[in-house]
DNA sequence: CAGTGAGCGAGCTTCCGCTTGACTT
């Protein structure tokens, strides 16, 4: 064994071996393989911000096995990423395999073809400790961030919380917009619609008059006016339109198509493009690219003229425009374009076929339109209305993708118009103003927000997924759905020249899978706001990553670049816990009308409640916890005394008390010292004794036979060469036991009445698959 | 595994970015 290469990911490892040949190992370092060490600060800020790295716990075995090759390895390459945490990766591998820097290879390719890697392997060089000292630079200035910040929402708010650099932002940008909402003032307006045909013909015109009515008044009398009116055509105006395909994905915009086409979370999608990823379909996933390879460019030039002809091939370079874009890897893309499709579980197909299709399309000639505005004017009026139509000369990219909005009242009411000439007559067929409301600016949806934090350029392709999931698991904010309100709205309708008045109820938007700040992230932001608002500038790390560039150009020295963020910093930090007060969001509701004692909402050290009392008097206040879906904000006196009503005791059963409350794991009933967890359905505040028993009695039951599969387990389904076939229960449900090993049983199927031939076809495909696998 | 919230004090919590696995039944 002479070469050892080293890169990021294991499938690239693979991809890569193929390509060197027998003289060269390829490993994966499963990228970071050395961090700042987990507890406490790790950066001796006497000693001029010295960083104390730590092998991580999961990567000690990794590490190991990294450094047994490097002893049988006469030449060591560092391939990782040829960007700023890239670069790191491999001064860290550099530094704990204790490897000679003269002689260690650093080499980078942003392409995995035999072309690019040969010609990386020709023109290696040394490890840039200036782009190294960036990434430190990063590194040290968010955990100064995070572990500063976050023990004082410990102290003044609530334990565990946390605060960074970009999850604290992310949070004030839902904050913030949700302040917007609560601002804004919804204002109806009336817009008329109409339909006209021409006096010698059948064809049909829909058209929309340009302005809109304040009110049902105006609205009516223009309708009144139009009675007796003429109607023509006053001006056809045809003009060329052409539209440009969107670039190829990224991982924020495969995010937010995925989010709008295909309904995926965020999450989802990563996880989905991993396994496009792992099994060779797709390039990275994780990427700020939006770069083709010109292996990628010359298949798509061939895919498309095969399959659409040569008028339909246009290659384009797209550039990437995001903030901080590092360009480590390629826009993500099929491996293979002449692969349309794949064989592969819904999800990863769907996820797959709309990548081929951006893909595909961004190298696809533009798409030719023509647009045809029509405007209509009244008789006696200086009002017209409006249409207009497209019409597809060429479709070009269109043949195979569009990209979505998230524009919830795109209707996209343009069509195909009737060609008639100015001066054409045109009789009023009907006429409608109808009531609509201004909207509200829209919430953020996972997707949206990883578009926002993008163009800000704060977060990282590998960080937006987990950045949601963080603010999520702090309660931060919340996911939910929304029913769009109901309205009364008129309409008013000309009809044989009187106009006719109707009242309808309509819903507004439902909003599906918006994000909401709760009490804790409101809070925890306004206390951020107020003592740390530099961090929370939406410029903070436009501004520090320019520093980071400077480091990275050897401008600049990174310890000093902390050094002149930390001091003032640090300053506010200690300041900060000295001074503020303890805040807990508390709101006076009213007063008790029992005991007379005022009633408070706030947030506590386990979430939010409500009090009863005075804390800093001798008498000691009572508390209550909030039930789900009350805030702090809009809790009612009556809905914050209700909560009192807990624990209730319900009566008796078998000579025992029976009382419901709710619990660390929810609502539940206590009877006889044992719990039984409510149902879903089941209200701790209503729920009756009858129904209580009812509860116990299923759980006695369920208990009663899980005794008794345990006396049947394991059950022996029979023999097969001299060993047993064995049937039994377990956490994740029925499995077989053959030789040692385990095979899942699927729900549909009986462990106790399975003939030992069913057994064994499960157990002899399950070992197939295990061996295709390898 | 089924509270708590005041106060006492111990010990705990926390960042962002790079990559997958997981006692997988």
């Amino acid at each position: 064994m002479k070469n050892l290469v080293i890169v990021e990911s294991p499938a690239k490892a693979k991809t890569i071996e193929k390509f060197l040949g027998k003289d060269y190992t390829v490993m994966s370092s499963y990228g970071h393989i050395r961090d700042l060490a987990k507890k406490e600060m790790s950066i001796d800020v006497e000693a001029d911000y010295e960083p104390q790295y730590q092998i991580s716990d999961d990567k000690r075995s990794l590490v190991n096995e990294l450094q047994k090759a490097v002893k049988s390895a006469g030449k060591v390459w560092l391939a990782s990423d040829e960007d700023r945490e890239g670069e790191a990766i491999a001064w860290h591998l550099q530094e704990t395999l204790k490897l000679d820097p003269a002689t260690t290879q650093r080499i980078v390719f942003n392409e995995i073809t035999k072309t690019a890697i040969l010609h990386a392997i020709e023109n290696p060089r040394q490890i840039d400790m200036n782009l190294v000292d960036a990434q430190q630079a990063r590194r040290v200035l968010d955990r100064l961030v995070g572990y500063e910040i976050s023990p004082i929402l410990w102290s003044k708010i609530k334990p565990a919380l946390s605060a960074g650099r970009v999850q604290s932002v992310a949070v004030r940008l839902i904050v913030e917009r949700e302040n917007e909402i609560k601002d804004f003032v919804s204002k109806p307006y009336f817009r008329v619609t109409a339909q006209f045909r021409p006096v010698d013909s059948t064809k049909v015109l829909h058209a929309e008059l340009g302005n809109h009515f304040e009110n049902e008044k105006d609205a009516e009398a223009f309708l009144q006016s139009l009675v007796g009116s003429s109607f023509k055509v006053s001006r056809v105006e045809t003009k060329p339109l052409h539209r440009t395909p969107a670039p190829p994905f990224t991982t924020s915009t495969l995010q937010q198509e995925a989010s709008r086409k295909l309904g995926f979370s965020v999450a989802r999608t990563m996880q989905v493009a991993q396994q496009l990823y792992e099994s060779g379909y797709i390039t990275y996933m994780r990427t700020d690219s939006v770069n083709l390879s010109d292996l990628a460019l010359g298949m798509a030039k061939k895919e498309i003229e095969s399959q659409y002809g040569a008028e339909y091939v246009k290659t384009r370079r797209y550039q990437t425009k995001t903030k901080g874009a590092q360009e480590a890897h390629e826009a993500i893309r099929p491996t293979d374009l002449t692969a349309q499709t794949i064989n592969s579980e819904s999800a990863q197909r769907r996820l797959y076929e709309l990548i081929w299709k951006r893909t595909v399309a961004s190298q696809m000639a533009d798409a030719e339109l023509e647009k045809t505005e029509m405007e209509i004017s009244i008789q006696g009026s200086k009002l017209t209305f409006g249409c207009t139509g497209e019409q597809v000369k060429f479709d070009g990219f269109l043949k195979v993708y569009m990209e979505s909005t998230d524009d919830e009242e795109d209707e996209s009411r343009e069509r195909l118009l009737p060609r008639l000439p100015e001066g054409t007559l045109l009789a009023m067929e009907r006429c409608e103003a109808s009531e609509h409301w201004t909207q509200h600016p829209p919430r953020y949806t996972e997707a949206s927000l990883v578009k926002k934090l993008e163009d800000l350029g704060i977060g990282r392709p590998s960080t937006y997924a987990p950045t949601i999931s963080t603010i999520l698991k702090r309660e931060y904010i919340m996911k939910e759905d929304r029913e769009g309100e109901e309205r009364k709205s008129v309409a008013l309708t000309l009809q044989d020249g009187k106009v006719i008045r109707e009242e309808r109820t309509e819903r507004g938007y439902a909003e599906k899978g918006k994000l909401f700040p709760t009490d804790i992230g409101c809070v925890v932001n306004d206390f951020l706001m107020e003592h740390f608002a530099n961090i929370m500038d939406y410029n903070f790390t436009a501004t520090v990553e320019r520093d980071f560039d400077e480091i990275a150009d050897g401008k600049k020295e990174w310890r000093k670049v902390i050094d002149s963020f930390y001091v003032p910093f640090h300053k506010n930090i200690r300041q900060t816990q000295q001074t503020s007060q303890r805040t807990t969001g508390s709101r006076l509701l009213g007063v008790d009308p029992v005991s007379g004692k005022n009633v408070y909402a706030k947030i506590g050290r386990y979430g939010t409640l409500v009090q009863i009392g005075e804390t800093n008097t001798d008498e000691k206040p009572r508390f209550a916890s909030m039930k789900k879906g009350l805030s702090i904000e809009t809790i009612t006196l009556e809905e914050a005394l209700s909560l009192f009503a807990l624990p209730r005791t319900l009566g008796q059963f078998e000579e025992k008390d029976v009382t419901v409350s709710i619990g660390k794991f929810g609502p539940y009933v206590r009877h006889n010292g044992k719990f039984y967890s409510l149902g879903k359905n089941d209200d701790p505040y209503t729920v009756t004794l009858e129904r209580s028993i009812e509860i116990i009695n299923v759980k006695r039951e369920a208990e009663m036979k899980k005794e008794e599969m345990k006396k049947v387990f394991p059950h022996e389904i029979g023999q097969k060469d001299g060993e047993a076939v064995m049937s039994n229960i377990g956490r994740f449900g029925a499995y077989l036991t053959y030789k040692g090993e385990n095979f899942r049983l699927d729900k549909s199927l009986d462990p106790l009445t399975l003939t030992l031939d069913e057994a064994m076809k499960i157990i002899d495909n399950a070992g197939k698959k295990k061996s295709k696998k390898k």
